[in-house]
DNA sequence: TAAGTCATGTAAAAAGTTACATGATTCT
DNA sequence: AGAATCATGTAACTTTTTACATGACTTA
């Protein structure tokens, strides 16, 4: 089984859905660090469905197309547990802008200097976003909150995990900006 | 051009190189937030020298197998710097304990704090060695540490951002760690 | 003598993205 | 009237990863 399995049998063991809401949740990132576009979902459907994992109910609807709805099975949540608490295997970064800082002593300043600031303009806009969904969860979901055995809970995990990594990514371009606009020897 | 065209140029433009010490680099992480094999690096090669970005000079060795010395050309660096400057395409992350996170309100607790504890440990491993490295390049690099135009600067530059994640993803499995190690209601 | 490094490539397989394909309904 | 949403798929293309291929020399 590949990753996006996992990923289609975590959405489902939360609710039943269609393919095109799976498609939907996984186009808008799952606990923002997971996206798939819909090609990969109903194939991914099907290969579930044949393995026994997932289970589909047809639902006809008037004023729109009518529907697949897919449902996790018994050995699909056995499956989803076990993998979920096995470790990840090590998946290497890539990260286009600290390769370009591997190369930024090449260019003048003031270039530099926008790069950075747009970049951390972009990871300040994400954070406060994050932010917000922050404050939502915590007034809507309160008591979820400390259960780790809710779904709440493992939502809210996720974006503390986002925030985390926005607010030291917009920290780190905060520092190159410092370090770039700092008088000094020539540049 | 395709990026893993840029990273090569990037590495060129510091020393000229084999494309075996390339690969080596590359296989290394460059600025811990780059890496491609050696099977992508010869043909990204050809292409470069095809466009005129690099050139190659044959080394003969008496004691190894004789090798290509790639360069950077004039055109090749001011390409790379034209690159350096623009903002990167927003490339989203997947992260596979994320998307495990999304689902670990399903198992029990004491196999999630077993996760939390192993990838804690792998991130403050990998802080550690960059920490050391850091020391190194301070002490080392001191005065280059201040020059933007210096690539010993560059190097740090992204070296401190790969504290700044690995910190921060520790420190976020540390807190899920203390979320699931509370005693609570259930679970 | 077996494993590892230096050295350069090609080819096959897997994974991922983008485009093609269709069609009804609802919103602007 | 045109764009967007709901709905489900397939096909083509690009990218990435593994494996194949060869061969000399050095270290354990």
């Amino acid at each position: 089984m590949r990753t996006i399995g996992y990923a289609l049998l975590a959405l489902l063991a939360r609710e039943p859905l269609s393919g095109y809401d799976i498609a939907r949740q996984l186009r808008e990132r799952v606990g923002n660090f997971w996206y798939a576009s819909h090609s990969h979902v109903y194939p991914e459907l099907a290969r579930l469905e044949a393995d026994g994992l997932v289970v589909h109910e047809l639902v006809e609807q008037s004023d729109r197309p009518d529907k697949k709805v897919f449902a996790i099975t018994g050995p699909g949540r056995d499956l989803l547990r076990q993998w979920a608490t096995a470790p990840a295997a090590e998946m290497p970064t890539r990260d286009e802008l600290v390769l370009k800082t591997y190369a930024i002593w090449l260019v003048d300043r003031s270039a530099a200097l926008a790069l950075y600031r747009e970049h951390e303009r972009r990871h300040l806009a994400q954070l406060e976003r994050y932010e917000r969904a922050r404050g939502w969860m915590e007034q809507e979901w309160r008591a979820d909150l400390r259960r780790p055995d809710s779904p709440h809970f493992a939502s809210y995990a996720a974006l503390r995990r986002g925030i985390g990594y926005e607010r030291e990514y917009a920290a780190w371009c905060g520092w190159m900006v410092e370090q770039l606009a700092q008088e000094g020897p020539a540049g």
